[in-house]
DNA sequence: CAATGTAAGCTTACGGTGTAAACATCGCGT
DNA sequence: ACGCGATGTTTACACCGTAAGCTTACATTG
């Protein structure tokens, strides 16, 4: 090290800091929340001042946001995975709604990141600097699109495909975020309503249909 | 006005100045949501110094769980008004979920601040100040049951009461919570999806309960 | 090779938050 | 009449996100 007043040691290049902030960012976001975690925290886990995130990120949301996409990807890439694995339909619509809940199970903090409800005007606000591809949620709603759509054709169903998907979708973020809020009541577990709530989405989507057609 | 520095100039007393904290602070968090406000917004609006809530509540937060008590008492009533109003134990259960989305279109910020999942345990811990008496959501939570049980009963499924309940609460709170986030996609539209969706969520519970017990 | 521009780090400082602490005043009970 | 607690006030502190400006290393160009 040169002076006490000095500017960077060694410097990691760009895209290698980019890099080590998300991952910094996203192990802190994992344990604490978003709002248990500061800019300070981040760098100091990098060893770094406090002020050398911003180089490299224009503020905390965009670091947020930039996890959140990442999140959403990974949920695509587990539903499609899930959807692929079963040839039969309605096996595979289920293993898409295991893959789900899996994925919730697993990221809890990350799955609030995705779904919050209280941010969504600033993200729209964000989404605007991170232009057209910011909307990638859409390809994890195609993944769990295609698998429904699957379904509601083997079994002949008349309903809306899209309709259809945003029913389910609806069971599953439910269940997910009563859990994740610490609401479900009567001492009942998350891991034992798995199962009766994907027979209750799945099986259900042939109740809707005769309602809603005629 | 005595001196400019002065104690107060005339006490509202105390059942008084509770109130009109917690109607200023409801006021507030419903334009802005809860990070938005801060104490001292409330206190402006009431026109009084910043520090003076606290004279009445131990922390904002206690505030907001004040509110998010309230809001679930008022959800409660809605759901039982709704349930009473119809005979049909079908049409009963259907009137509970409109109104469940009904409370929700109305009161939006409420809403996420009754489930919010990001501060459930810094719930837990104020939950421990208010007593036994904190759990006041059981009685939505009953409410809900209630409805969800006669329903089973009269239709004469297998399924047992409190898991149809959660089912039934899961369908609602997906959907409710999607919208709120603005996660709906393909451009659907929340009130669109209500009718669609209670028709799942309650006749679903036949195909839900024929592979539930055997 | 020397000059220069830019990228990547640093420190400092500002406005905002929730709230702890100490002080002032009023009204009530003895 | 006299405290004394309840209800207000002001001041101050620690924390947050981040704007501004400085230093240093490196890459580019003459």
């Amino acid at each position: 090290m040169k002076h006490a007043r000095s500017g960077h040691i060694v410097s990691l290049g760009a895209d290698a800091a980019r890099e080590s902030i998300l991952v910094a960012a996203k192990e802190l976001f994992v344990l604490g929340g978003q709002s248990r975690v500061g800019m300070r925290d981040i760098a100091k886990k990098l060893g770094v001042s406090p002020m050398m995130p911003y180089r490299h990120f224009p503020s905390k949301d965009h670091i947020i946001m930039t996890l959140r996409l990442q999140a959403f990807d990974d949920l695509t890439a587990r539903l499609e995975a899930a959807f692929t694995g079963s040839a039969d339909p309605e096996q595979a619509l289920r293993a898409v709604c295991s893959a789900y809940f899996l994925f919730a199970s697993e990221n809890e903090n990350s799955y609030r990141l995705m779904f919050d409800v209280w941010e969504f005007d600033k993200q729209a606000e964000i989404n605007r600097d991170f232009g057209p591809q910011a909307r990638r949620e859409i390809h994890s709603w195609n993944a769990n699109l295609k698998a429904v759509k699957a379904f509601v054709q083997a079994e002949g169903l008349q309903i809306d495909a899209e309709l259809a998907a945003h029913l389910v979708w609806s069971g599953l973020h439910g269940l997910v975020t009563l859990y994740l809020a610490r609401k479900l009541a009567f001492g009942a577990s998350f891991a034992q309503l798995q199962g009766p709530a994907i027979d209750h989405i799945v099986l259900g989507l042939r109740e809707a249909s005769s309602t809603i057609i005629e």
